[in-house]
DNA sequence: TGTCTAATTAGATAAACATCAAATAAAGGG
DNA sequence: CCCTTTATTTGATGTTTATCTAATTAGACA
């Protein structure tokens, strides 16, 4: 966790009616056109604040037909609330380890790709594994819904173990799951971003 | 915990000045001169973010001769920064003495209401006072928002001490006041719900 | 293709905020 | 009672922010 990030979380819940839409979020998902209704805002009023709350990551989109439904990201919410406890403290640098600079990211695929782009084989440590998964991970596209045959296939142009890395990919939060068809998670989901 | 005090905490956190203020102040009590050297600012920038966190409650100061030690209140920061994790939550605003069946609820009413609709008077044990705010309440409709007058003009339809009834809805967060200006809040909010 | 509906962007306005220098206040010690 | 040290208040300045209306974009569907 970063200085920044944390300033940036607490602006956004630094704020009467952002703190009203994730009240509302809690019980779950719901469109811009409800949330304004609900707080009697104006949808630009409702589009600015979820731009805020999408920027900290505790929020995410998932469009249906023509409606885009907001979810609050329970778990993230709690990781960045209680990161202001954990300053300082020893444990609170830990993950910043998984910090890395692009050099030393490119580095890693350098050392677990090969120079035609086969991924020899999964790293076993975390920060390392984020780094190859991110890597891949950037061949979806934004919004785009992928069936898991799809995922697979897609896979299966890198590596053979196409169960592990897919499971990951829903594991580590860059790809978001729901009746066996995928979507890539925002970039602000992502535990590791490889930029290049 | 209010919505209000919710929104100044988050505020007062989300500022780089402040963290890095409540920071050092982890590692124990601190004078305003030296926090000023440390972080590179002058004195009255110190006494403006103190303010800040003095009103919080998160920080106290403590006088030695003529100076003053500033002291991070790490209880009360704990509580306050996770509060937003409990917020909507059935008991988030007191204990689970306010849980009571639909059929206590109607009886609290039969009690307290006269059969033309009237309030006899405003219960004075807090869980059937919240009942009969949420009873009341009801009259107004989601994202509306209503004028003092209005809010004052529907009260007396029921009870004299319009006031009092008034700021109730505002403190137990069944309305939201801004500017003289009320709307309901979002039924997830509400410390008590009476359904009908 | 054109027409819905929902969401976002652009631009304007008014309010809130972070910071500083200068002036003032508060408290202790000679 | 003056002097020194520390903290606060005042007032100015430039920045950020919350909200709105109007215009535009993005998908879905017929």
């Amino acid at each position: 966790m970063q200085l920044d990030k944390m300033v940036k979380f607490h602006k956004a819940v630094g704020d009467v009616t952002r703190i009203r839409i994730i009240t509302l979020l809690k019980k779950g998902p719901m469109h811009g056109q409800e949330i304004a209704n609900r707080l009697g805002l104006r949808a630009p009023t409702i589009t600015h604040h979820i731009v805020k709350l999408k920027d900290t990551g505790m929020v995410y989109a998932r469009r249906d037909k023509n409606t885009i439904y907001f979810h609050l990201d329970e778990k993230k919410l709690e990781y960045m609330t209680t990161a202001i406890l954990r300053i300082g403290e020893e444990n609170f640098l830990k993950s910043e380890e998984l910090q890395m600079s692009e050099q030393e990211k490119q580095k890693v695929v350098q050392n677990f790709v090969t120079s035609e782009g086969k991924l020899k084989q999964i790293p076993s440590q975390l920060k390392k594994k984020l780094v190859i998964l991110s890597y891949f991970v950037r061949h979806f596209e934004t919004g785009k819904v992928y069936d898991e045959k799809e995922v697979n296939d897609y896979i299966k142009t890198f590596h053979d173990d196409y169960a592990t890395i897919r499971r990951e990919w829903v594991m580590q939060q860059f790809m978001y799951r729901e009746n066996n068809r995928y979507q890539l998670n925002p970039v602000e989901m992502w535990p590791v971003i490889f930029e290049k």
